[in-house]
DNA sequence: CGTATCCTTGATTCGCTTCAACATTAGTGG
DNA sequence: CCACTAATGTTGAAGCGAATCAAGGATACG
């Protein structure tokens, strides 16, 4: 229930050079002399216990995070409570960055799992961006990448059908675990279904029926959270080819 | 139907401190004398004719565009040829962030109207923007600005039905001809039923719809592209209540 | 002035939500 | 360790909101 208090841990070495995330994170794409120079960037690292907010919706804005461990939520209540997932992220992404706008979060972000974050203060991240060419690309191309995928959310509300959205929510899953060296046929869903239908407009008992008609049509296998891709071709297709009938 | 030509023209002083947009445009919150640093930053202006491409999905990316006269849409084209328009762009507003991630355009920008906007190459962006740090901040502010309105819209989009999101669009508008110096209640709509549709994740048909149920009902006056709002509170109420019941 | 585009409105269909009951899992305390 | 309870997931039946299909009307444009 209690806010977690920043941890900092002067003695442990946090610096981007030594992490295996180096990859994935804010820092790839710079060159080995410019990521030596991130030792200052990462102030601290900071547990997040499941269930528990890393930043609030209002909270004043300081800093941005990046994941070393763990999983996220983003969301935004609106004012009759309804709620909407705005995003899930997974290690090596970014936290934080509706903020910089206002200086104030838009939205909260609640940890899916026990997580750990790299706090990232925005004062230093501006003042390093500034000298290190590379970094400031690299910051500008996180925040960019960010507007695509959002984009990506809005065609995949605005223009497709359940099981399309479905489809869509899988492979991209199944694209970011790949990329962490994962099966990209088999992982574990840390979210709930009314949290996916949530993210997806819809709601969860429309999201366990189209799970349980993926599996009857053998494109899946679902056991809870646990998900098995079966017929990846497949799924593919669901998202080419709309339900009623393809455009002239 | 052929691309325009960037035209430069040397002689124009096209120098943000002469630009009467710098209340709305990106040196807004930078002080006198780093807004006269700007000078070299906008290196052409450029007309962009109704229905003509400022640039395309897939260009390579080289700049990014500030609005200074007229209007634009982004859409993007699913692979069966459904089109999603992602946003509606007026004077002051920025394009083409979403290039900057893979260094290529991932959305179409097409003229709602006659148009002119300031052409800034992205380089010389980035280097002034190491020595400028007032413009370092509004950039920065004007991306993350971008990532919380795309939450807007899936918000909008995952979890409001049609007449909220008509509602919320309108005063969206409202909200921004206002900024503008228009008349918050009285104002004309540059895209078509079916841009407005497309925008909303809704058919043509469901947006004329509503629009003449919000006349009937006393809330605007409708007569093609031209709106009047006669009841504003009456339209923020229809997105503070959903329509079947509100929660406990 | 004619034609293409855009808009409105009605009737019908369909997909998702809603409501409801039950199954399963996870977490808690006796 | 098991019993209890809350949270989560599955499935069915009915209802409703938006899409679809269809026709006619208004406007803008060359």
């Amino acid at each position: 229930m209690k806010a977690t208090v920043p941890i900092t841990v002067a003695s442990l070495k946090v610096a981007c050079s030594q992490c295996n995330l180096v990859e994935l994170c804010l820092p790839f794409g710079m060159s080995e002399s410019e990521i030596d120079r991130l030792d200052e960037l990462v102030g601290a690292r900071r547990k997040i216990k499941r269930q528990q907010h890393l930043y609030r919706a209002g909270d004043p804005f300081e800093a941005i995070y990046a994941i070393r461990a763990g999983s996220f939520k983003t969301d935004v209540l609106l004012e009759d409570g309804r709620e909407q997932v705005t995003g899930f992220q997974m290690t090596g992404e970014m936290l934080g960055l509706d903020g910089i706008s206002t200086e104030a979060h838009s939205c909260n972000a609640i940890a899916l799992e026990d997580s750990e974050v790299c706090v990232i203060a925005y004062s230093k991240l501006e003042e390093l961006s500034r000298v290190v060419e590379g970094l400031q690309l690299q910051f500008h191309k996180v925040m960019s990448r960010e507007i695509v995928r959002d984009h990506g959310v809005m065609t995949l509300l605005g223009s497709m059908r359940a099981e399309e959205r479905l489809a869509a929510f899988l492979l991209n899953m199944s694209q970011r675990f790949t990329a962490r060296g994962f099966s990209p046929a088999e992982f574990h869903l840390r979210m709930t279904r009314e949290e996916i239908g949530s993210y997806l407009g819809l709601k969860l008992e429309t999201v366990s029926r189209a799970f349980s008609k993926f599996q009857d049509e053998g494109l899946i296998a679902v056991q809870q959270k646990h998900i098995r891709i079966l017929d990846i071709t497949g799924l593919k297709r669901l998202i080419q080819h709309p339900s009623p009938s393809p455009r002239p």
